[in-house]
RNA sequence: GGAGAGAUGGCAGAGCGGUUGAAUGCGGCGGUCUCGAAAACCGUUGUCCGCUUUACGGCGGACCGGGGGUUCGAAUCCCCCUCUCUCCGCCA
């Protein structure tokens, strides 16, 4: 969320980062604005009117312990009229700062300047690539098939339990999961994330702080009873720690790392490219999240896309970074680094990470901030990145590294498998 | 699930319905003392909103788990909700 002031003062210019994003909407800009306006002389009017409900308050009270009854019940009925005032101007007030709410939660964040204009995921631009694409045999197939020649996965069985979209993991399939989650989380802790195991369930007002409500509700699973929501990506619960939150500067940067189950509902997407493990209901992923100074952020970023970049490595994927154009990034990012790994027997890019830095656009709709050195209190930065999603990572070893008979796995991750290969 | 107790500032912990934004202690910050530190002593120490000021600041409003009510006036009384703790039951 962009904050007011931030808004009024930059006006032209917030209007034309946001044509980078194709946000053209500059009457809801304008609306903002206007509302605002009128909520400080309301909030004005309102202040005013309790400041003589209070004031007459005590003038009675005093009366009273003077023994003047009489002149403090003839206040008391000018007192009921201004207390109605103050009432109305109060619901009036209420209702303007809601109305103003609901329109800024509808502008996105601003771009970064170094964002590419575009409208599409072609017009991101390729900043990085690197790795040996992998010589694949002629008998090499997609990871679906390998999945089920090595009975890794089972999604027939999954379908039977649960529905499309929820697999069971079998086996070394299943050891190689639990492989890769440890692997990650080491990798993370070691570039000095504190790692967290959160809750798999939010409730609302976490939803709402990282900005899945109100409008992306379609997107997650719901308990209804409960009003809770099965989280999407760990950066839901993980964020919201933060939530209401004034750290002190001395305790920035905050880094975090949690590995979760990911629930997305996902509709209506179907078809080859969201085949075997492109696209599940649940997935497993390992986060990192960090609260950062405002003037560290990008350095951060870039401190991020590092480290994914040297997991990657590690696991000897080749793969790719791409900076995300205005058309194609999230509605709270600034920059976002996609990072995609080749799969050779699909012969696609499939995106495994996104970096993000979010500047003070989560910072402000969930009231993270921190008390600098002069004791002023100013909105921190957030970031989060993905390190990493486990199923794409997954297609991606089983295509590039299958020979005629089996499947090596990379040689950082043996120790964790406790096995060389897959036949 | 049954019975009871509670929710106050960073923490601990007071708080007769009327200058109580809230005693006191600890912590934090600033200072005195010291070569330096500790101790001691003095001072200071919440957040949000509005108005105002070149600025330090000043004024007003809101906030004592959340919501509603009673009252001229509520942290203090009443109702609802949420959460926590203790005892009992159940249990991975």
């Amino acid at each position: 969320m962009l904050t007011i002031p931030f808004i009024r003062e930059n006006k032209a210019a917030v209007i034309e980062r946001l044509a980078i994003k194709n946000f053209t909407n500059t009457s809801l800009l304008d609306d903002v604005l206007e509302l605002d306006e009128q909520r400080r002389l309301l909030q004005k009017e309102s202040d005013d009117t309790l400041a003589e409900t209070n004031k007459l308050a005590r003038e009675i009270g005093e009366m009273y312990k003077s023994g003047k009854a009489q002149q403090a019940n003839l206040l008391k009925e000018t007192n009921a009229d201004l207390k109605e005032k103050a009432k109305a101007l109060g619901e009036q007030l209420e209702a303007l700062k809601t109305q103003i709410q609901d329109k800024l939660v509808e502008i996105p964040n601003l771009p970064h300047p170094d964002v590419p204009k575009g409208r599409t995921p072609a017009d991101n631009l390729i900043v990085y690539e690197e790795g040996q694409m992998p010589e694949l045999p002629a008998s090499a197939v997609p990871h679906w098939d390998l999945v089920s020649t090595y009975k890794l996965i089972d999604f027939e069985l999954g379908n039977k339990v649960t529905g499309a979209g929820f697999p069971f993991y079998t086996g070394k399939g299943a050891r190689l999961q639990r492989a890769l989650i440890n692997f990650f989380l080491d990798e993370a802790i070691a570039a000095g994330y504190r790692e967290v195991q959160p809750p798999l369930l939010v409730n609302e007002a976490s939803a709402y702080g990282t900005g899945q409500l109100p409008d992306k509700e379609g997107q997650m699973y719901t308990i209804g009873l409960d009003k809770l929501y099965l989280i999407p990506t760990a950066e839901v619960p993980v964020t919201n720690i933060f939530r209401d939150v004034i750290l002190n500067e001395s305790e920035l940067p905050v880094r975090t790392t949690a590995y979760s189950s990911c629930f997305r509902r996902e509709a209506g997407s179907w078809g080859k490219h969201v085949r075997g493990l492109n696209r599940l209901h649940q997935f497993d992923k390992v986060e990192i999240v960090e609260v950062a100074h405002p003037e560290k952020s990008y350095e951060t970023l870039e401190k991020m896309r590092a480290h994914v970049s040297s997991v990657l490595q590690k696991l000897e994927l080749p793969f790719r970074i791409l900076k995300l154009c205005g058309g194609d990034m999230s509605f709270t990012s600034a920059l976002t680094y996609d990072f995609e790994v080749y799969s050779a027997a699909q012969q696609m890019w499939l995106e495994v990470s996104s970096v993000s830095n979010f500047e003070n656009f989560q910072a402000n709709r969930m009231k993270l901030r921190f008390k600098d050195k002069e004791g002023n209190i100013q909105l921190a930065h957030t970031l989060n990145g993905s390190a990493l999603a486990l199923p794409r990572i997954v297609a991606a070893l089983l295509e590039n590294n299958q020979d005629e008979n089996g499947i090596n796995i990379p040689k950082v991750l043996q120790q964790y498998t406790g096995f060389e290969r897959i036949d």
